[in-house]
DNA sequence: CTGTTTACCAAGCAAGCGCTTGGTTTTGGC
DNA sequence: GCCAAAACCAAGCGCTTGCTTGGTAAACAG
C-alpha cells in the first residue's frame, strides 16, 4: 500500500506539482472541482475566480489562458499517477499483486483527494487543445505501457484469459465509470471495489477464440 | 440476433422516433454527430445549422431551444434501445444467452448507426437540463432494471461471482468506454468484442468476500 | 388556381464569453 | 523600513452565443 499523502508532499517539495496552498494551487484545485462538476466548457473563468474569491481577470496573472489551466490540472495528476504507479509496482512481488496494485492506484486516484483532477483527465481529454494534448501523450503512454506489460505477464502465467490490450481498455473503462456511481462512503469499501475489479481482470475466459 | 434496421423502421412508422429523412430528423442526426465529436457545449447552433445547409435561426422552427435538441437525441435512442432490448431478451432461451443479448444490444447501439446518439446519451447526460433529465429517468431505470434482473438470475445459477448491481455498473462502464478505443472495422469484430465483455461479466470470482 | 401549412432566410439583439490593460494593494527578503 | 516582486482590482473590449422577429418561398390538399 502506497502512502499517497507522503508521495504528494514529496512531489510538491520537488516542485513537480503545485502546492495547493499557493494562489496558483488554489486555482488548480477549484478548477479541477468545477471542471469535474460542470465540465470544462460550461465552467466560466468568472465562476472559477469567484470560487476562490478573486476577480476573473486576476486568473490570468497565474495562467496564460483557460486552456493552460486545464492542461496543468491534467499534467500534475499524470505526474502524480506515474510516480504512484512506479512505487506500487516496485512493492508488489507477484504478478497478481502487481495487477492489483495497478487497479488500486487508479481507483485511489479517482476517488481520493486527487479525484477531481483525475476525473477531469479522463473525461475532459477532448477539451484540451491539440498541441497541449501532445505534451501529455508521453506520460499517458508510459502509464498505459505499465498496464500492458503487467497484463501481458499475467496472461503468460495463465492468470487471465483476455488479450492484454483489450483487457486494459475494458478494465480502464470500468474503473473510469466508477466516478459516476461509486461513493467511497457507501457500503462498498475502496478495497472491496478493488477486489471486484481484480476479479474481472483475472477472468479465465474459457473457450474464447481469437 | 435482432434486425435493428427493421426495428428502427417500425419505430419510425409508429411515430415513436423521427424519420431521419425529414428536416427534423436531419437536425437530430447532425446534432448527434456533432455532439459526439465535439461535445454539446462546444457545438454551436450555427455549426449545427451549417452542417445541414440552413441558417442558425431556422433550427428553432423545429425545436424549442438547444436543450430540446439534446433531449430528443437522447429520448429517441432510449426508446429504440428499450425496444431492442425487449426483443433480444424475448429471443434468448438460457440465462447465459440473455446476458449475451444485453451486452450485444448495447454494443451494437454504441457502434452501429445509432452510435452517435448512443454516445451522446452516455457522455452528455450531465449537459441536459434537470427537468428534461427527469423525463428520461423512467426509460433509463427500466433499462437498468432489465440488466439487474438478468444478472441476479445469472448469479443464482452460479454463472457469475459478482453482485448484480456492481457487476452491471462495471460492465456498463467497460462498454461505454469502448466508444473511445474500439473501431468496428478493425481486427476485432463486434461479435468478438461481445464475447470478451461476456467473459468479464461471467467471471467466477473465487474467494470473494462481501 | 387558392389557401394553408411547412420550411426557411435575413438581420440582429441581449447576454455572456475569454482575455487585456493600467493601476493598486499585499507580501516578504534584506 | 524599503523596495521589488507577486497578487489582485476595476473597467471594459471584441467577439460569440442562443435565440427572436418579420417576412418569403416552396409544398400540397381541395
Amino acid at each position: 500500500m502506497v502512502d499517497r499523502g507522503a508521495l504528494l508532499k514529496r512531489l510538491i517539495a520537488e516542485g513537480r506539482i503545485t502546492d495547493p496552498d499557493s494562489p496558483r494551487g488554489r486555482v488548480l484545485a477549484a478548477a479541477a472541482r468545477l471542471f469535474r462538476q460542470q465540465g470544462y466548457h460550461r465552467t466560466t473563468v468568472r465562476a472559477l475566480a469567484a470560487e476562490i474569491g478573486i476577480l476573473s481577470g486576476s486568473i490570468f496573472h497565474h495562467f496564460e489562458n483557460k486552456d493552460a489551466i486545464l492542461f496543468s490540472v491534467m499534467d500534475e495528476v499524470v505526474a502524480a499517477m506515474d510516480e504512484a504507479l512506479k512505487t506500487a509496482i516496485a512493492e508488489a512481488s507477484t504478478t497478481r499483486e502487481r495487477v492489483r496494485a495497478l487497479i488500486s492506484v487508479e481507483l485511489q486516484f479517482i476517488h481520493g483527494k486527487t479525484g477531481d483532477a483525475c476525473s477531469v483527465l479522463i473525461h475532459e481529454w477532448g477539451a484540451l487543445t491539440e498541441p497541449r494534448q501532445r505534451r501529455l501523450l508521453d506520460g499517458r503512454e508510459r502509464y498505459f505501457q505499465s498496464w500492458r506489460d503487467t497484463l501481458e505477464q499475467a496472461r503468460q502465467e495463465g492468470l487471465c484469459g483476455l488479450e492484454p490490450e483489450y483487457l486494459m481498455q475494458l478494465i480502464h473503462g470500468a474503473m473510469a465509470w466508477t466516478a459516476h456511481w461509486y461513493r467511497p462512503d457507501g457500503e462498498l469499501s475502496l478495497d472491496g471495489l478493488t477486489d471486484r475489479v481484480l476479479c474481472l481482470a483475472l477472468a479465465p475466459c474459457p473457450g474464447l477464440k481469437a
